[in-house]
DNA sequence: ATGAATATGTAATGAGCGCTACATAATACG
DNA sequence: CGTATTATGTAGCGCTCATTACATATTCAT
């Protein structure tokens, strides 16, 4: 196995920055999908050749896992915004506003990474990575509700990832920020009265 | 411009029936997605060669594209649900049952051709395909709206193709018909409070 | 029968895919 | 210094993809 301490090894030093190529590999995953970038087209965009990029990342695979990880750990804060304590209905009702606003800020990047991968196509490995983030997400909104609402908690958590899935499918083919917000913005009286 | 009169032409009669066919790619189209699904592996379940493939379909974005609008026609009907005259928000909230319905009926074949098709992965003219026909749909429901109630007729709609997105996508990894059918329902209420 | 028209089977084409052998360059340790 | 270690560049691997030449088979019209 190798160590991979990689501040400072014995060898040659590496040309490139591993963290920004994770971010240059992000925004191409996330405009094209998982199937339509090549590794040529990542190893182009990094100025980079392609036995540097399998050094560096081991596959195509599991650099989008790397990716994958990475745009869910930091691009909606779940923690922040779904905080013990708080009423329900308002916190989920920001929620949904807050993937309405994520989803439509960069044209380039529409919709949610994580949601968008979670189909079968292509790889079957990497479908299920995203699969999981997604099911992860919905157990975090269900143990949320169900601190309070525990008979909610289910049906509550399948409708705000629905709502969700459905906001990233709006995105994806161009309707803005404040199109997918009023959408959002339709669920909070529903949650208000489910979570009374 | 062949004329393509094909019930009797001259020449040597086609080996296999052209509308099961159809059927059978639809299949695995709606199963597999439109990139994972090759033109080997269709040929292969007609038990046909590539030659008549192309003979008859012209190409697997055309062969598509027939599949595309043979599924919009046939799989849901709107004109029946959505039946003018009928009060709007228990026509929408039966559209989204039947949804719930059709999406989890096959197990291998979940979701909704169209939507799952309107990603841009792979063939950019293809998923544009499946992109107007989602749009037709949206419109369908925005023009039977706005028969009742033109200023809810935007949003009502959006919020409609939205939640079908979210259906499908939830479609998609396994969810059942129950518990679809459990999230359709609850929009319910919304719609009728919207459409008073 | 003869020829035009259409479909089929065999086999291959060029392009792109993810990925890798191999030699070379650049660094750290002894 | 020499040597081990790591990264890079060049070039190409085997594979699958959608698509097609080409000759052959089967039908209709004359």
């Amino acid at each position: 196995m190798t160590a991979k301490i990689n501040s400072k090894g014995r060898g040659r030093p590496r040309g490139f920055d591993v963290d920004a190529a994770l971010g240059t590999a992000q925004a191409l995953f996330h405009e094209h999908g998982y199937d339509a970038v090549g590794v040529a087209a990542i190893t182009e965009a990094l100025g980079i050749n392609p036995p540097s990029f399998y050094a560096a990342f081991g596959s195509k695979a599991g650099l989008f896992e790397q990716v994958l990880e990475r745009y869910s750990a930091c691009a909606l804060p779940l923690e922040d915004i779904l905080a013990p304590g708080r009423p329900p209905a308002e916190a989920l009702a920001e929620l949904l506003a807050a993937a309405a606003r994520l989803y439509a800020a960069d044209p380039h990047t529409t919709g949610c990474l994580v949601l968008e991968s979670a189909r079968a196509s292509g790889d079957p490995h990497s479908a299920a990575k995203a699969q999981a983030l997604k099911a992860a997400s919905r157990d975090y909104v269900r143990a949320f509700v169900a601190r309070t609402h525990a008979g909610m908690a289910d049906l509550v958590a399948d409708y705000v990832v629905s709502m969700m899935s459905g906001l990233s499918a709006g995105a994806r083919e161009g309707w803005s920020a404040e199109r997918l917000g009023a959408v959002a913005r339709l669920s909070a009286p529903l949650l208000a009265a489910m979570l009374a």
